[in-house]
DNA sequence: ATGAAAGCGCTAACAA
DNA sequence: TTGTTAGCGCTTTCAT
């Protein structure tokens, strides 16, 4: 069934039955009438891929994630359906593991009018090659940014939270804390670690470099960097953990050499996942709003869909810190 | 850019072109030389959109998801994905928070060759919508499947992973065994309260339908579900749960409760998801081959892609189960 | 080995 | 208010 087999069923022409399908005024409303009780009967439903080629236009936009085992994520993408939904866009979810060549596979589906625009996580395509893709598609980064590109973005001030989570160690009087993230050169730990580092500064207090551990953030390697911080004489009382899955590793690899979590070592983790709650000790954590995250990043996306000239616009969302047992609470 | 341009530019028609591009032998060597040559310099990638209309298909495949709050299928996807890659097609994800005019608007990309064929879980279509559109497109449903369904399908055996589960609980002398699960009338949900029943049978044990408790999926449900049991005088000694979320709760009602569990008391969960690992106690749980499932739903898909009319195959792979601390292990 | 032309389903400019 | 027609980018049949 389409649009011709309609139209001739109905006895009007094709442009016809497209103005009914399209809302446009100028159609009688007798007319209007009899074609949609066609449309209903038939159960007509326009082919995308016929308007998409002529409109140059899909109403979806792709959300593409570097990875899918991130539980972090799924309300981010809840917060930007919904609101997709209500101004009449698809979201399609695509994954690149972080390698480019699928990251150029699923942003081709923009030069293709497949999709209408794009929010991005974490990727790997450098600033360049973001800024010129986003003076001609809809493209939004959300949570993570590309350092010196031009783009639309709504993140958290992630140098703030962990300054604040390090001012808090220090203002109690924790001389010696320890930070273990990743080594990604991304921004959001740079930020991060900069705000370690900044924290300590403004507090005058030494910060002894071999108390910064990065590799990568699995939970392992938060017990791995546990175990390499805790060979040295002075060990920390306090660590800041840049994810809660290095956390839990720091955590548990903590206990296993039965020191005590939330009395003689305090630890925090990043992003508030749902184990954060349920671990023993339960874990404190920097807590981003998630929801509001996606629907930020779509109101972005929106502007974009609507001017792909629109100003860029760098938004940044407020955090919580969280506390729980593990740092005393 | 498109495959006119580039015909002018290389002196060639239309047809040429297209016949590089889709490799087709009745081309000269030379004449696919230059014609490659114009491609690599303008950067030009065929407009799948155009393409699709033309030939109803997208090299896609669309992956739907009942939520993205559940880190049960991530795994899964990924297996969908690595498989869908190596045979050349893209993998889409699309949510429908079990509404069913979401449902229906994504699977309408089917129609509209938008995509070629659709992974489902868990929806709420009926039985003959399922049939009907299997018969008609590509479809498989994976984890879960709809009863009365014909369509392919992989699973486990749910049933008898509960069967096993509580027969070894019984085998261990455990006299009050209760259940806890949920309440949405969907196969797996069926199949394990009929294993739960059947091993009851098959020990001549005598099963007392107020031990079965069934409600939602959320953690504070287990937690109910377990106030709820408590209440009466016969209190059981083992606890087989339909979910990990519902293990969680019912054991941290227990441990408030001051019940040890994994000594006075054992649990179970399904699906081993990573919260069972480390939490304290950590959750035995019956696990599923995450990955192993997700690269059967494609390769079942695959046979469809080729042939509509392949006949409908019902696999089924094997679960393990795993034993934590909260059955004593 | 190559090209001309039709047509996939739709929208929109122009005509009537 | 309605219809005619061109064309979005591509593949494919039929000619040559």
């Amino acid at each position: 069934m389409n649009i011709k087999k309609i139209a001739e069923i109905c006895g009007y022409s094709v442009a016809t039955v497209s103005r009914v399908i399209n809302d446009d005024s100028r159609v009688a409303a007798s007319t209007r009438k009899k074609v949609l009780s066609v449309i209903d009967k038939y159960n007509f439903v326009p082919n995308i891929t016929g308007r998409s080629l002529r409109t140059q236009k899909s109403n979806r936009i792709l959300v593409l994630l570097p990875t899918m085992a991130n539980q972090f994520y799924t309300t981010i993408i809840q917060g930007i359906e919904d609101t997709a939904d209500e101004h009449g866009y698809a979201t399609l979810v695509a994954v690149s593991n972080l390698e480019e060549s699928k990251e150029l596979k699923y942003l081709h589906m923009l030069r293709m009018n497949h999709v209408d625009g794009c929010i991005s996580f974490f990727n790997t395509l450098d600033a360049d090659y973001i800024t010129q893709l986003s003076k001609k598609y809809p493209f939004v980064q959300c949570c993570e940014l590309t350092i010196g590109a031009e783009v639309s973005h709504v993140v958290i001030d992630n140098e703030k939270a962990i300054y604040d989570v390090t001012s808090e160690f220090i203002e109690n009087n924790h001389k010696t804390i320890a930070f273990i993230s990743g080594n990604y050169y991304k921004y959001s730990e740079i930020s991060r670690e900069s705000g370690f580092i900044k924290a300590h500064l403004d507090h005058n207090l030494k910060l002894d470099k071999s108390l910064i551990v990065k590799s990568f953030y699995r939970y392992t390697d938060g017990a791995e960097a546990v175990k390499k911080i805790f060979s040295r004489d002075k060990t920390p009382t306090a660590i800041v953990c840049a994810s809660d899955s290095l956390a839990l590793g720091a955590i548990s690899e903590l206990k296993r050499m039965e020191i005590n979590v939330g009395e003689e070592v305090m630890v925090i983790g990043f992003d508030d996942t749902s184990i954060t709650e349920f671990y023993k000790p339960s874990i404190s954590s920097v807590s981003q709003p998630r929801y509001e995250l996606g629907k930020e990043a779509f109101d972005l996306i929106f502007q974009k869909l609507n001017n792909i000239d629109a100003t860029n616009k760098k938004v940044i969302l407020p955090h919580r810190i969280i506390h729980r047992e593990s740092t005393g609470y």
